[in-house]
DNA sequence: GATGAATGAGCTTTCATTCAT
DNA sequence: TATGAATGAAAGCTCATTCAT
């Protein structure tokens, strides 16, 4: 909820602020081919009905993105940005690193805050995902970012739980594995394939938080 | 009727048996395109380059496929329908209805059988995937054929282990989406996205199946 | 005169035998294209209008040549192998390898030899000069050529005249570039530039090979 | 030596003096512009490259020169003016008239003179070349002006050279049309094809003057 | 049945030119 | 005046598909 503000402060910094200031037209670009994107697939969606849509030329985009990958980078950047190093709004963060912090309590925080992110860049997910499947260059770009990132954040709570025998003994890395899978598959589930209740979302997102908080709690 | 026999005649019916017969060339097609189009995605692969690597010239391929969405078809539909429909392998089957059966051995059963699965048809799943994103015929197809198949084999298992207070109560479906999330997402860290070596993978896949059993056990 | 029958072989034999046989529409093509290349300029011919005018459709073009570049140099090729490798017809060839050739002589062939050869091609030479202007691939192509075709033919005969002190001690290869440069002026000058009558023509021709005569003879 | 000053001028008038002044950036766009299109080629050669290696707006280009040909043209006119009217330099000039003038020397003079001009623009020359090939319109302005300004300067001095029977007797133009040949094509091989030494290239031209000499004496 | 030349629609991209700021 | 975003026409090229041989 309150986490709210500054994740959309995030978004916003890549649209908004910096340098490159977007136009009115290429705003409408970038929403609209992001949509395409996500519904059609990347190269299943050509550059000529983006523009269309967009109601802008085709030369115009060009003019901007340079090419069609190039549009594609401008929308998948800053969310690949975003996955890991923006982990925690800021009122999650500061539960976080309570040191009292419960097992439960930390699968609780960070599952809401990513299905909130997640939630909200669905869009630019399935494209990423898509790309992470078959675009070596991204693929790799991704995968660069993992250990500089890990080091931060989150897997400061992880090593804290660590030592107070609040988590299992597996590294920090395997363990976000575990919370990533079970939080963009529920994600995937539930608002791509599936069409189920709202109540039953919830339900199911009840669930995933018991099943990781027992699943990585000590063995014994 | 009993698994061994219908699970192998499922996936010998993609490439020998049954009414129409793979000639040689035919099946280098078919290999050359699930290759390719693993690789590369579907959409990205042309025909004149499948038919070039295959060694066949384009004609024949529409000839016998029609278009290339029905050589996308050909490749797929064995193993959508073996997702679910052949969960077993006879040895696996056997173990799992002994009603002695523990949480742990079926977790173990099952996610050596399914990571195997995948593991065969692992450039199958990539198309895979990238049609449920985006197809929304094929997302339909699979779907459409979830609610049937749940109904046999492990579905039964699951509710022999919910007779018993084996495992957390509940339903059936989405016990097997938190499993099929995990085995899913393993594999494709394991696989596609990391280099790790055997050790490695063996460790993780370990860790999986203690991580889905305590996930999976009874609350208390 | 009775040179035009090996000449003729030569530009057969590129367009006819050999492995490439070209269907009846590639020819076409290529007809087109050298002359809309000639007429208007390599760069300002778009494979559109080839195409239209050939009657081809589009998409043929780019499957047998592959680009317009490759249109382009299968144009050009033949030609360029035959500026220098084939300087002389059957006929002319053995008269200049006559121990008592004069410098005249030798002039005279050689002019209305190289002359009617680059009359012959003038559009792939006028399509050859762009290219050689801006083009450093085939500027060079052409370029690395000239040694090794230059210590052939002509060349010996050069050779010849200088023992017999008929020519001007200049090395064999700059004089080559005298004749070059004067028949090549001159073709471009009477066949393109300016609009002459037959006669006028032919009274140039034969000024050019006295001025070529008296400028390359023996200084004394 | 003292040529250079008039010579300069006349280079400096294209850019300097007249009634449209050039702005700074304007000389910059000019030199740009010649540069690239003797590098690339006119077709090849994009107003936004122009204006992004000049340093400029692609705007201010075309409200300057309104159109892309405009600019061409901009940059042919003064050469093409140049290459007749202004035939010498004014040392050259002086000793062109001298009564006694030998061919020799006649030569010589115009030979180094029309180098030094062909050579100072070389890039333009080169522009020139592929827009007479393929630029109808260009062409005929060049054409309709060779009549006009034979009949001045050098070809006053040839009727005193023919009066002294001091040269061949073909018309004026003829003989012209031989040296331009020959100039052009020197500068062509020695400047822009073939990479010699200074010497050689020195050596070159003092054949080429020999040579022509030769070659338009009186034949008897 | 197998081939591969031919097709035409559609793709990404470029470019000279315009015009609001 | 100078800028550069925007344009639309056309460029080179790709591709799934057809069909005569």
């Amino acid at each position: 909820m309150s986490g709210a503000h500054s994740s959309h402060s995030h978004q916003s910094s890549d649209l908004k602020s910096a340098t490159p200031r977007w136009t009115a037209k290429q705003k409408l670009v970038l929403e609209t081919a992001t949509r395409l994107f996500a519904q059609k697939g990347y190269a299943n969606t050509s550059t000529s009905e983006i523009a269309k849509k967009a109601g802008v030329s085709e030369g115009s985009i060009f003019r901007r993105f340079k090419t069609k990958e190039g549009l594609l980078l401008t929308i998948l950047s800053p969310v690949i940005d975003g996955i890991l190093s923006n982990m925690l709004t800021e009122t999650n963060r500061k539960a976080a690193i309570l040191p009292s912090l419960k097992l439960r309590d930390f699968v609780t925080i960070i599952v809401e805050d990513r299905t909130e992110f997640i939630q909200k860049h669905i869009a630019v997910f399935k494209i990423l995902i898509e790309e992470i499947l078959y675009d070596n260059r991204i693929r790799l770009q991704i995968i660069k970012k993992i250990p500089k990132q890990l080091l931060t954040q989150i897997s400061q709570v992880i090593t804290s739980l660590h030592s107070r025998h609040e988590i299992v003994d597996w590294d920090n890395e395997e363990i976000m594995r575990f919370i990533g899978n079970n939080v963009l598959g529920f994600v995937l589930n539930y608002f791509i394939l599936l069409d189920k209740s709202t109540a039953e979302i919830q339900a199911a997102q009840e669930h995933m938080i018991e099943f990781l908080t027992k699943g990585l709690a000590t063995s014994d």
